[in-house]
RNA sequence: GGCCCCUUCGUCUAGCGGUUAGGACGCGGCCCUUUCACGGCUGAAACACGGGUUCGAUUCCCGUAGGGGUCACCA
């Protein structure tokens, strides 16, 4: 098995030394948005392109016209651009290709190669419910394969359906699954262009890969089944026009929720733009997070895009499912936050934190959040919590103060603060070093140890216990603001 | 139910006949320290089971069990 998979491995990169162009696709069906498991099948797709110097493209496969819609487009495109995922050309509407899609299925059916099935929707219901309650496997029987075209009923709808192999088996080296066998005998005769004229997945795909040039085939492995019945077309075309190849088929292993069961709307599959929005995730760090998902090379965790296309392969892949961790894509997250540039990161916290403080920030707010940025992402791993983090800046006294910031203000704290301010008020240049200065002073004179009046200067100072170092939140809040939130909690009254 | 796929710490994975089975997240401890983080060190934690093949199996083969996928005039 392991060796059949390496050699099917080899296959693939082989071809892909090819004089032929390396050439994926990535073909959402605009029916909703564009879920975790999406991102990363496209993810692969673009970086195997990107890897071997190919192209990738983007299909949006509208043939259902009763569940794809506009906004389903539109989100999944977003999704896409915010991922940096974008194609290498237009993307193909599926839908607009409906005439080529039946062109080829009338040539199929010309060469005898498919044929008009008049079966009713009713009548297969029925069939397959007779199959399931006999145990049997659930396939169209084939009952208008043989028929001649003179019994058809006039003026009846049908369908055209594939006159597939009924003997032998088809066999599929998968560059992931490694080689796949299926006997013939399983696959059944599935409808190619429906009784109004339009084709069903089956056909579209093919046509339009075969069209596009696609070279491989990389997507989740819910399609293994389908590609058995996909090469019977193909196969079927070649014996037509000679030129149809048979792609190279790489099928990954779905992403599952963090019980195991699949991932579905209702299951924790969300839409990229909610871990982008809703959780404060940056891009970089979804795609590296996805990439290690289903992908490893040795011990690196921490991979640029730039490093995953120079080592991104199908051999890598691997052929088990795996499970979404949300805690493992936070603390990948949590280092691109660090990472990242500190006004990129204030333009994106700051509606956040305008949103969390139910107020508009004043006009000099990014650059009090740029400045402020370098203490304040270190602490954080979504830019959620970095937000959370920056309330502090722009509240005004009278401070909300949490139960535990309340219990530490207690009246030596208070005394405490009375003091301090009364020593940080002749300050003149308000220096971070100026005021660490102080600060320790009053402790030292006090008697008491740093942190016993940093503490009760937090709580302050921002109304919590946890904060940037304290000597950052005094010089970044300003002298003036300082003086007076100390002096607010410094003069209450107990209780 | 038929067919197909999968199975290394809780999770993501490295491993491709001989390793003290490695790394990362998470979890525990210690250090650093003005809080919280970060960082550093460290600990617990895995080859599903049963047969083969082999001098030797986590690794190759076959079963079993468990998990997943798929069986539409959806994609």
């Amino acid at each position: 098995m392991g060796q059949l998979r390496r050699m099917s491995k080899n296959m693939a990169a082989s071809a892909t030394g090819m004089n032929k162009q390396v050439v994926t696709r990535f073909a959402p069906s605009p029916t909703g948005f564009l879920h975790i498991g999406g991102a990363r099948t496209a993810l692969f797709n673009w970086l195997f392109a990107r890897h071997h110097g190919g192209k990738f493209l983007l299909r949006v496969e509208d043939t259902d016209r009763a569940r794809s819609t506009e906004e389903a487009v539109a989100a999944i495109f977003d999704g896409l651009e915010w991922l940096g995922l974008g194609g290498d050309e237009p993307a193909v509407f599926q839908f607009a290709r409906t005439p080529r899609h039946a062109e080829v299925a009338n040539q199929l059916l010309e060469a005898g190669h498919a044929y008009r099935c008049y079966a009713t929707p009713e009548e297969l219901a029925e069939l397959r419910e007779q199959q399931r309650a006999a145990k049997q496997p659930m396939r169209y029987d084939g009952r208008w394969r043989d028929r001649s075209p003179e019994e058809a009923p006039a003026g009846t709808p049908f369908v055209i359906r594939i006159k597939a192999p009924r003997e032998g088996e088809t066999v599929i080296e998968d560059a992931v699954q490694g080689r796949v066998v299926v006997q013939n005998a399983e696959l059944d005769d599935m409808i190619l262009l429906r009784s109004d004229g339009t084709p069903t997945y089956m056909l579209a795909v093919v046509v339009d890969d075969h069209d596009m040039g696609v070279t491989h085939v990389i997507r989740g492995d819910d399609h293994l089944n389908n590609a058995f019945r996909q090469l019977a077309i193909i196969k079927a075309m070649a014996k037509i026009e000679g030129d149809w190849e048979e792609p190279i088929y790489a099928h990954i292993p779905l992403i599952h929720g963090s019980d195991g069961a699949k991932l579905s709307k209702r299951h924790g599959a969300l839409g990229v733009d909610a871990y982008r929005d809703e959780m404060g995730m940056l891009p970089e760090a979804v795609l590296n997070y996805l990439l290690r998902l289903g992908w490893g090379h040795g011990d690196e965790e921490i991979i640029s895009i730039a490093r995953a296309i120079e080592l991104f392969d199908i051999g890598g892949v691997g052929r088990s499912p795996s499970r979404f961790d949300i805690k493992k894509l936070e603390n990948l997250n949590g280092h691109y936050v660090r990472e990242a540039d500190d006004s990129r990161l204030a333009t994106l916290v700051a509606p956040r934190v305008a949103e969390r403080l139910e107020k508009v920030l004043p006009e000099n707010g990014l650059d009090i959040l740029t400045q402020a940025m370098a203490s304040l992402k270190p602490r954080a791993k979504t830019l959620n919590e970095i937000a959370e983090g920056a309330e502090f800046l722009f509240k005004t006294c009278p401070l909300d103060f949490d139960e535990k910031a309340s219990a530490l203000l207690d009246e030596p704290a208070r005394a405490l603060l009375i003091k301090t301010a009364d020593a940080l008020q002749p300050v003149q240049s308000w220096t971070v070093e100026a005021i660490e200065e102080v600060i320790r002073r009053v402790a030292e004179d006090a008697g008491l140890g740093l942190g016993k009046v940093a503490q009760p200067l937090r709580a302050a100072l921002t109304g919590r216990t946890t904060s940037p170092g304290i000597f950052d939140v005094l010089f970044l809040i300003g002298k003036e603001e300082s003086l007076e939130r100390l002096a607010a909690a410094g003069h209450a009254t107990a209780g």
